[in-house]
RNA sequence: GCCCUGGUGGCGGAAUAGGUAGACGCGCUGGACUUAAAAUCCAGUGAUCAUUGCGAUCGUGCCGGUUCGACCCCGGCCCGGGGUACCA
């Protein structure tokens, strides 16, 4: 009798079910313990064996800190508005929630066979107006909320409303969209409509047209993160920049603290990484620079303001406001032209072309230091959303401006040098130099200066001359908060006049209204556009767009610590209890995304004093992806080639006595083998094939004096011998017919194993469902079943199997290698698959699945089973006293799977407990395996849970205490030396630990195995390094 | 291009602080049990040479350095994976 899994497996998933283990609640007398899962969207594909991955890392996480006296909240949920829900809908007609319910079904039950400890009554969705009530009411405080700079803060927009009544703009540094400076007067003097205008200006969610990504074929505006190579993340559709009236939030504001905040978490450096580079920070200065003949100037952002010298021309974007009135007469038409042009080529034409454009304008810019006239160009490599959309050229420094200046022939030159470097005329540099050290030349006041002081100095003299400021410079964007879609959170918001008003508060959740279709409107509007009566109560019309996907995650982790609260976002008890997330794992993928909106989120709802933490997540841990095993089956593709390749084996290295060529060319003629010696030609073909051309084969031959031998494909792969026969008695001088007919070759499906010779030659891989193979190994029946065209397969076999061929790609449906993490479970148990996905590897690594090993997990979990268990079964523990040997194994386990644990390291822990069971060997007493059955429970919990009850407990094995590691136990009173020469292990030798390293160097050299390393040479020099190691150096 | 990661047997991986490289598992080979198979158990398993025994040499992507001693630290390169890209 065996443990039978399925049984015990799910008896303790009714347990705890019925018992509410996995419930938290607010308990002040325990310390408490956040570990959260990023939670999936339900797609209709359910799980694959890498989602469970992260899922069961942080479950035994909790159940470790659970055990260890924690208060653990530990919470499920999903992300439940996104796209394939709707673009199925546009498809079917079926409402999005019902996909969406269908499939997170299917996903609880799936998550459900795995025996997470998640607690389910705190289950939070996304797309439930409960939830997104929240959501909308977080909306309407970033609406009405701006951000002064000079506090770092949000505030509220009334409390500016009054400033601006009373002192307009000055002394005020907010983060606004246009730099505005009106008096208190002015203000006052607006009507309603222009006060709400100039509001709209600061709000942290703001209604502006910006340019955005616009996605035609999916009918919506994309996040910059949505967004790679110019094409949809999801779908892979084109995207566009177009200007449009959208709602965005302040994201930039924070620009600042969301770089700072990364240096107080715990995030693994890339992620770190990832989000500095889209942040993006760089110190420089704007500068204007004075217009020939204008009264405007142009102002420009530079990081490099030492350069200024070395400007030999000026750059704008091209939907610069001064583009076209920059442009002369004489140039306006190009000028115009070239605009056009540029504005209307796709992102994805841009990165694909990276030729250099641009335009003179006819205008000229005053260099404010050498009063150099200087010409201004449009040219797209200036973009128009970073800095100020206008550069100063410095081509000798960097590496566009260089390639710009070369292509239309623009002076360069030099203020910069390497020092001690000789200086080249610039005429002769094939690159420019991008120095960010070197020595100022031919720059006034800076020569002689470093890069670092001359910065310094320029920057003082542009602020004292009154042309410019030291300025910081981020790359992030606002986040564009509009997504002309029906599956998502409708926005708090109707217009009046035009102008946005929120919600009032009460009026929460405004809930998603039924739609005729789930396509925009005729006249463009987005499919809210089509709902009735999507207005409020007086008439005023509801904003018809959408949040996009990142608005119900960005907070979903505080809604998880008072999920049913409907009179607020949370309470203040249990946010100050839960605190922010201890321990957060999830996917890379969400660096850019996700992770910088929540933190932002965050960071708004600290500044409104709602949350007790500027961050939300103190410790990120990336599961690495589970990529696919593919398995190949390689069909026959040419059986010609194969024939060939046949008849060449009996041919090749002279086996007939007689050197053949292979694919031997006699003038235009080809033939496949010749033989110089005998004068013998031989040609496979097909039948019919050999038909038509034996006639003219044979006048060739007998011009040639060649003798020739046709042989068919049939006769090759069913009658081997006997064309060997024919060609051994042509070798000889025999009289061989040169052509007989026979049977045509019906071509098969053929299938060639692996390592068979040749098989490289004349097969095509496929991909075979890994499913129907095991070790690499194909189900010939399975096979045949598989698909109907195979039904007929043949196949040619090596030791009697088919063997597969194998490569790691991504883990998808097109490669048959997805696995499916139930048909697991039901073979080997959860806990075998829970363990397995820990033994694969370090969690943050990717690592290919392989099923293969998955046998050994399952053979140790039997084997575990046995240590408790008779040949019968029956629970059989004995209340003997441990022996030392026994103690100082569990306490070495203990320790070790004690700091694995802390450390992450889950993959080393499940060898840990083998060796502790191969050590332990039949071991059953109750000392040992009662702790070691709570030491095992976080990772396999069912077995755990069996196992405990039958120890007489009749609680849960989860109420149970992580056993105390004693280290009294595996105190060692001697050590293995190892005792190397010249840092080469030789031998090992036992010795005291209190042995002095001086008597412990005696002992070793004394000993007969060390004289025999040291005979006739020199020892120079004897390490000792205690509990270590000890090693001889010899010389000669 | 730039930034980050990783590179160890046939395979997944271990070596936590510079100190016995290859733990544990898979696979493979041989054996035991069995009428047989499965399951289970035992032994072997980095490479090469020597195998009559002791063994010897090489070996953590490549080249070099530091050190008594390097998978680990330093310098230079090669390859795989991820991020990002006219960000001035």
């Amino acid at each position: 009798m065996e443990y039978n899994f399925t049984e015990i497996e799910r008896k303790w998933r009714e347990y705890w079910k019925k018992h509410d283990t996995y419930k938290a609640v607010i308990d002040k007398s325990k310390p408490k313990y956040y570990v959260l899962d990023m939670f999936p969207y339900p797609s209709g594909a359910g799980l694959h064996v890498g989602h469970p991955l992260g899922y069961i890392a942080s479950d035994i996480f909790s159940r470790y800190k659970t055990l260890k006296g924690f208060n653990v909240l530990h919470p499920m949920g999903y992300d439940a508005f996104g796209l394939p829900a709707e673009q199925y809908a546009i498809q079917t007609g079926t409402h999005p929630a019902i996909t969406t319910e269908k499939n997170i079904n299917k996903y609880r039950e799936q998550l459900d066979n795995l025996g997470f400890s998640f607690d389910w009554s705190r289950e939070v969705r996304t797309s439930d107006p409960k939830y997104y009530k929240w959501t909308q009411w977080t909306f309407i405080q970033l609406f009405n909320s701006y951000y002064c700079n000079q506090a770092q803060k949000a505030r509220p927009i009334s409390e500016l409303v009054k400033i601006f009544a009373s002192q307009g703009t000055k002394g005020l540094d907010l983060a606004c969209t246009d730099d505005l400076s009106f008096t208190a007067d002015e203000w006052n003097s607006w009507d309603e409509k222009k006060q709400q205008q100039v509001l709209m200006n600061y709000r942290l969610a703001y209604l502006a047209d910006i340019p955005v990504n616009w996605c035609p074929k999916l009918g919506t505006v994309l996040a910059n993160d949505e967004v790679v190579d110019g094409l949809s993340v999801r779908g892979g559709y084109p995207v566009e920049r177009k200007k449009m009236r959208q709602w965005s939030l302040r994201i930039t504001a924070y620009a600042q603290r969301l770089l700072d905040g990364l240096n107080t978490v715990d995030f693994p450096e890339p992620v770190k990484d990832i989000q500095n580079n889209w942040i993006g920070r760089s110190e420089g200065a704007s500068v204007f620079f004075e217009i020939e003949g204008r009264s405007e100037k142009m102002e420009i952002f530079t990081t490099r303001p030492d350069t200024i010298f070395g400007v030999s021309f000026m750059v704008i974007a091209p939907e610069h406001d001064l583009a076209l009135s920059l442009a002369t007469d004489e140039y306006r038409a190009k000028v115009e032209e070239y605009v056009t042009w540029a504005k209307n080529r796709s992102d994805v034409e841009r990165m694909a072309e990276k030729k250099v454009s641009g335009q003179m304008t006819g205008s000229y810019a005053i260099n404010p230091f050498t009063k150099e006239h200087i010409p201004i160009f449009i040219a797209d490599y200036v973009l128009i959303g970073y800095g100020t959309g206008a550069i100063m050229a410095v081509p000798a420094h960097d590496s566009r401006d260089f390639a710009f200046a070369r292509h239309f022939n623009l002076p360069i030159s030099q203020v910069v040098a390497k020092e001690g470097a000789e200086i080249v005329p610039t005429e002769q540099w094939t690159e420019s130099f991008d120095s960010k050290d070197g020595i100022l030349m031919n720059s006034d006041f800076l020569n002689g200066l470093r890069v670092k002081q001359a910065i310094k100095a320029m920057n003082d003299r542009i602020e004292e001359m009154g042309i410019g400021k030291r300025k910081v410079n981020y790359r992030l964007r606002d986040a564009i908060f509009s997504r002309q879609r029906y599956w998502g959170e409708p926005f708090p918001i109707y217009y009046k006049d035009g102008i946005p008003y929120p919600l009032d508060e009460s009026k929460l959740p405004l809930e998603l209204p039924e739609v005729d279709k789930y396509l925009p409107t005729e006249t463009g509007e987005p499919p809210l556009a089509r709902a009735k009566n999507w207005c409020t109560s007086e008439g005023y019309k509801y904003e018809t767009s959408t949040m996009p996907g990142f608005a119900g995650s960005s907070a979903y982790y505080l809604r998880y610590t008072d999920p049913h609260n409907d009179e607020m976002i949370f309470s203040p008890e249990a946010v100050n209890y839960w605190q922010n997330v201890d321990l957060y794992i999830g996917g890379r993928e969400h660096a850019t995304g996700h992770l910088i909106y929540s933190r932002f989120w965050n960071k708004f709802l600290y500044d409104l004093g709602l949350v007790p933490n500027e961050e939300p997540y103190k410790k990120l841990i990336n599961q690495g992806m589970i990529q696919g095993r593919s398995n190949f089956v390689y069909r026959v593709s040419s059986f010609e080639k194969m024939a060939e390749y046949k008849v060449w084996q009996l041919l090749k290295d002279k086996k007939l006595g007689v050197e053949f060529k292979q694919d031997y060319k006699d003038g235009k003629r080809r033939f496949d083998f010749y033989c110089d010696e005998k004068k013998i030609l031989i040609e496979i073909k097909r039948e019919h094939s050999l038909e038509k051309v034996a006639e003219a084969y044979s006048e060739y031959a007998k011009d040639k004096g060649y003798r020739i031998l046709l042989i068919s494909i049939f006769d090759v792969m069913n009658r081997i011998d006997v064309v060997e026969q024919k060609i051994k008695d042509l070798v000889a001088g025999g009289d061989v017919p040169e052509f007989e007919e026979g049977e045509a070759f019906v071509p098969i499906n053929l299938f060639i194993s692996k390592n068979i010779p040749g098989r490289e030659e004349f097969t095509v891989p496929i991909h075979v469902d890994i499913n129907i193979v095991s070790n690499d190994i194909l189900d010939i029946e399975k096979f045949r079943q598989w698909r109907p065209d195979f039904n007929d397969a043949q196949f040619v076999l090596e030791d009697g199997k088919y063997i597969c061929g194998w490569e790691i790609e991504k883990m998808s449906k097109s490669m048959y290698n997805v696995q499916n993490p139930d048909d697991l479970v039901e073979r080997y148990g959860a806990d075998t698959l829970r363990l397995y996905e820990m033994f694969l590897g370090p969690v943050e690594q990717a690592k290919p699945w392989d099923t293969n090993g998955i046998e050994g997990v399952a053979r140790f979990i039997k084997k575990f089973w046995r240590m408790f268990h008779d040949e019968d079964n029956n629970f059989c523990i004995s209340e003997e006293k441990a022996t030392p040997a026994e103690l100082k194994t569990l306490h070495n386990t203990i320790k070790k799977v004690t700091d694995d644990i802390e450390r992450f390291s889950f993959n080393t822990c499940v060898s840990c407990f083998m060796i502790c069971c191969n050590e332990l060997g039949k071991c059953n007493k109750r000392e040992i395996l009662e702790p070691l059955c709570v030491l095992i429970s976080p990772y396999a919990p069912h077995i755990a849970e069996e196992l405990w009850h039958e120890f007489g407990h009749d609680t849960s094995v989860t109420k149970a205490q992580w056993p105390e590691y004693n280290e009294a136990y595996t105190k060692e009173t001697t050590f293995t030396y190892p005792i190397s020469f010249n840092g080469k292990m030789r031998f090992n030798l036992e010795l005291p630990l209190d042995m002095d390293p001086k008597q412990i160097e005696e002992t070793v050299m004394a000993n007969d195995l060390t004289k025999k390393y040291t005979d006739g040479k020199q020892v120079a020099k004897v390490i000792v390094v205690p509990k270590k190691i000890v090693n001889i150096v010899v010389k000669g």
